[in-house]
DNA sequence: TTGTAGGCGTTATCAA
DNA sequence: TTGATAACGCCTACAA
């Protein structure tokens, strides 16, 4: 079906390892030869059989990247990021989904079946004897946002996120501040959750004031639609607050906006909100969203580069976790 | 490194056919056998070598998705919905980009590399000669969006999506409406550019509306600053209009909400605004956006499905286009 | 500077 | 029901 290196180097009349080292520009072939084999094989639309360079070499040159399925903008600015360092490397890229509670056997299936030499896992819960019997067959894995204490990762930091915007809320006058985010227990295991709130609780203590249970709204999830809700549950409830942090993310805190409206309570001036995320929403919003900044593309870079330098085996990379710090992004909304 | 079939059959006492055979569930082995080596199987980690696998069957079992660097939303919902698909078939995905000008090379690479045995094309001006030489080899190339006739394909009816919002904005009133573009020169070959335009055209006609070529703004990409430039260009042009088509799409004109609400001008009072896609943005704008849905996440979908149907030699979808209905979703801004 | 030969792990064919 | 053998296309010593 398509042109192999015996058929090219039959033609050109020599043998298949000469061709193949002119595929690596080995200098060990004359100039000559070099040229009219580099005609032939554009003239015959070769491209080497990347199955069986994988097979001979036992490696892949890949990166994996895993996540569950059905990604969100904050995944598609990491894998961005990721695709940029990779576009200037020797390696291919090539996205894998899980279901939950299949992960490690899919990273088995990614490594031990030569689809990648290194995986970067997003915010999946990783069994660490998984990671560990990786690691002793010198597979790669880099875990990104749930990372664990003793292997490679990237990660924001969380608890400053959250404390930058509660405290940007309290400088800025409001004492009542609600809080929003993902059900504790949906989402128990992923850091960020429980970083968030302690960021929360902390800034409210150093500043003295009381922790209220009642000004937290757990979320299923993170539409706008769940963001709308946040609004109607406060009101349903009766809770006097005189601003939000939706450590739920932007879109939740797009939805608090648009029902907020819709009752006509004015943002800022009744109600501060500050969101999560800095992804393209809180630029769309009217008024702009007020959030914290995460640099999902500079940390798919970040995570990247990672995985290159371990499969180089670079250095002592090998626990190293990257701690990226966020960023308060002031807008309109507080 | 990792376990292998010959590994397997030696413990178990068998030849690596037999592995072979238990892998595929074949009904020729006893039960008794099958038991016992899925058992070794899984306490040893064994997964099969992929790249040994695609070579010896030629075939690679994956379809490939192409786009250009950096995609945005739209592209992510459309890759969801191939996915989507992917997730119940035995097939696998995987995604490529590509730099402008190397669209061919990198369908070549692809398919006559063996990292997939179909392709489906974002939005890329593919070369017919290549369509041709990859069909005359067995290989499988979906178009998306910039289809050719008598290849497979989908696309949206840009012309109809264009009429319906421009007629939208006639029919509640608006007499001088003001339409957005991406620059033609720059997106020329694109047939959703010239689509868009036409249907406006001719909604305006049916409607006894003269064109006004001074009602068109052209951008030089889809930002949400460049979409504050496009209230910025008529305001300085002195234009005069009650409303304005954003063909560029949600995010420039969620740019023209927020420019037009810095300048006091009331949506959809003063100005009503539709945009185009229906994106999660027009969702979290203020006022919601009045816009043109095109089902990405369907539409990604359909081009999987018509991707396995060439694969597996089905019917005669060879040169098979199909054409999705856009919808008007109206909202809060026109 | 080029050629020979063997094998990577899997699967298909044929034989037992 | 299982085994022996060869081959997919490429790469890499080593030989010439």
């Amino acid at each position: 079906m398509s042109v192999t290196m015996k058929q090219i180097a039959a033609i050109a009349g020599v043998t298949p390892t000469t061709v193949s080292l002119v595929m690596k520009d080995s200098k060990k072939v004359s100039a000559k030869t070099k040229e009219k084999i580099r005609k032939l094989m554009g003239d015959m639309d070769y491209y080497p059989d990347i199955s069986a360079s994988n097979l001979k070499q036992g490696k892949t040159n890949t990166i994996a990247v895993l996540s569950t399925f059905l990604h969100g903008i904050f995944k598609m600015e990491f894998v961005n990021g990721v695709e940029s360092v990779i576009i200037d490397s020797p390696y291919r890229l090539n996205q894998f989904y899980t279901r939950i509670g299949e992960e490690a056997k899919k990273h088995k299936e990614i490594l031990l079946g030569k689809m990648a030499d290194a995986v970067i896992t997003m915010s999946l819960n990783t069994d660490p004897a998984m990671l560990h019997t990786m690691r002793g067959k010198g597979k790669h894995v880099v875990l990104v946002e749930d990372v664990l204490e003793g292997f490679p990762g990237v990660k924001f930091d969380n608890f400053r996120g959250a404390y930058m915007a509660t405290e940007h809320l309290i400088k800025s006058g409001r004492k009542k501040i609600a809080f929003s985010i993902a059900e504790f227990k949906m989402y128990s295991g992923h850091q960020n959750v429980d970083e968030r709130l302690k960021g929360y609780k902390k800034a409210l203590k150093d500043n003295n004031i009381e922790f209220d249970k009642d000004m937290i709204v757990e979320l299923p999830n993170y539409t706008i639609e769940t963001g709308r809700s946040i609004f109607t549950t406060l009101k349903n409830n009766r809770i006097k607050y005189d601003a939000i942090f939706c450590a739920s993310g932007d879109l939740t805190a797009a939805g608090f906006l648009k029902e907020a409206a819709a009752n006509k309570i004015g943002v800022p001036d009744d109600i501060a909100v500050v969101g999560y995320d800095d992804t393209i929403i809180a630029s769309a919003t009217s008024p702009g969203l007020t959030t914290i900044r995460q640099p999902a593309f500079q940390m798919g870079q970040a995570a990247c580069r990672l995985a290159i330098s371990l499969m180089e085996q670079k250095s002592g990379d090998n626990n190293r976790i990257i701690v990226f710090n966020p960023e308060l992004i002031k807008r309109e909304s507080a």
